[in-house]
DNA sequence: TGACATTATGACACCGGTGTCAGCTTGGGA
DNA sequence: TCCCAAGCTGACACCGGTGTCATAATGTCA
């Protein structure tokens, strides 16, 4: 079995190189009976193109890269197959590189990986998102990019978010409707903008319902079940204990559940609890976490399909979507007894 | 800003593309001089060689690929995590390939994937590892692959493997020894080895301590939280109530405490539950579920290493090597009342 | 019917590496 | 001193596509 290169398609159907090119790239100035004829030699032949010589010829590597640094497993999943399905639909690759946030040599890291691998283009997935520095970096080698869950849509760039205040802003209330008042928060990474925006939900929440914010009742996490045993311990050690706590995502609620429960204390009946992302976990435990769906899967995916567009016509073409949040409520949540 | 190729190196060092071709892939036959002056030259231009056109010429992408079709996305991640690392020291791309192993078009699905991204190897991961079927394909198409986490080591491919049979042996062995006699055992996905693996090592440490194995308290399960709760509702069901429940792996685990806890039943005083594979959930939840613990990226990182070995020096040389699993108990299981 | 615009096609260079092979240096042994 | 093997180097083709440009074929209009 030899191999199918345009060179044996092109003599088999007695045409040029440049012509089956043409057809390949659906170019015009290409004569209907002659595209014909090299369509069908295509199939007789069974013929794919080779998209590394194409790549060498057209200086791309039709690969995307997703840098993350994650405590999330399942956020990073859930943003993969978003990725993957966006780049499957345009015979892109995905690249997955996990890396770490904080190291100096984060910027040299990524030209390394830039040079490498040749990369057409970037998805920023949290804490990159927001990432200032490496988003200058990258405008000024003009390497496309798109940025998924972003704080803010402020340039012209690609960026497609979910409403982190809103979602946060609403499950706050939820609680607030359910008779609580005194409600601890726990935050996330200080590097991921999500953890301000969510804050800030929180807080117009209880302004809105006239609940006094007091300060006590915020404990700094950093979105691992680790911190949310931490924050979880504080929260539970004071007095009064709130009746009520909101953490910044299901790891860490999930951990405010562990504890909780380890401590004879009934969820929801003594305490209630809510988390954010509507994590696998959020109904794998018992009782199940009412909690914030995101869109993630289908903000990478726009994401991502933005990015392949324009990578194809590089003009610059902002793309800037908010989608909503959707509130899930499950059992960790309750009317205050 | 221009572009650093081996041309440009070449004339500024006043050689041959040759030679620096030489010098970039460790050849012989270089005199100590010229090598010296060409390296000089890659630190001053800030040459990186370019993997496409490498690519095209030895006719290889540098891009391994990973198809999977996997509930469980802690496995994925892990699974992941490993195959990165092996990448990451020999300069190779992971390509993640999601797919179903069910449908009819899996061949021609995964023989596509080959032809339009020219992947060098494959990972097979659990349920794949052991579909006959796919291994005998890359085989007669002489595509380089390496198997992970496969039942058995029965040829002259490259498997790495941890040992089920001796792990479900222990956690069986364990609860036997805090007095069990009636352990409920939840059967994973049939596709998956594992999972008469796993299935064996139960049955091994029933009879090494004389259990009578009494065949109503298997479940069929497929590794999924859902299918563990099912299993969970028919195991909680049955009277008298076994004392004890080894699910083949930690979510379906995690399902079973999720149902005994809803119904009231206190773990590990009114029932003990364990599971396999150390996922997150396994320490996330409250009691802790006792588990096996499998060294998943390990056994990756090898299999993917010795793939890589393998493309580079296409010899036949099987690795084939069984890595051990470890015991990890924790709250879920205790001494029979 | 002739002049000219438009469409269709192919020849050839090029992308940035590697493989083959020939030619030039060296050094060691006769 | 001469010969030959081994070491070093470069010229050139090649991998499989795409871009540029010249040319051939066709169509249009006066």
């Amino acid at each position: 079995m030899k191999k199918v290169t345009i060179n044996s398609v092109a003599s088999y159907a007695g045409v040029s190189k440049k012509t089956v090119s043409r057809v390949l790239n659906n170019e015009p100035n290409v004569s209907d009976a002659t595209r014909e004829k090299v369509l069908k030699v295509f199939k007789e032949l069974d013929y794919t193109p080779n998209p590394i010589a194409r790549g060498l010829a057209q200086n791309r590597s039709f690969i995307i890269g997703c840098i993350y640094d994650n405590p999330s497993k399942s956020y990073i999943t859930r943003v993969q197959t978003g990725a993957l399905a966006a780049c499957q639909e345009n015979n892109y690759n995905l690249l997955i590189h996990p890396c770490d946030m904080r190291g100096d040599a984060l910027i040299s890291n990524i030209e390394q990986l830039l040079q490498t691998s040749r990369l057409d283009g970037l998805v920023l997935t949290p804490p990159f998102s927001d990432f200032k520095e490496l988003v200058d970096f990258l405008k000024t080698k003009k390497i496309p990019y798109a940025r998924v869950a972003s704080a803010v849509l402020d340039d012209e760039s690609i960026s497609v978010r979910s409403n982190d205040e809103q979602g946060a802003f609403e499950i706050t209330e939820h609680l607030i409707g359910l008779g609580h008042r005194s409600i601890a928060f726990i935050k996330g990474h200080p590097d991921h903008s999500a953890t301000e925006q969510r804050f800030k939900g929180y807080l117009r929440a209880l302004e809105t319902h006239g609940v006094q914010f007091n300060e006590r009742l915020v404990e700094e996490g950093n979105f691992s079940y680790h911190s949310g045993v931490d924050s979880a311990r504080s929260i539970l050690d004071l007095t009064p204990r709130p009746t009520a706590v909101f953490a910044s995502n299901d790891y860490m609620a999930a951990a405010v559940l562990k504890l909780a429960t380890q401590r004879q204390l009934k969820v929801p009946d003594d305490i209630s609890i809510a988390g954010f992302d509507n994590a696998p976990i959020a109904r794998h435990i018992w009782p199940g976490l009412t909690t914030i769906a995101q869109p993630v899967e289908d903000m990478t995916k726009q994401a991502v399909t933005k990015l392949i567009e324009s990578i194809a016509q590089p003009e610059e073409k902002p793309y800037q979507v908010t989608l909503e949040a959707r509130l899930i409520t499950r059992e960790s949540t309750a009317q205050i007894k």
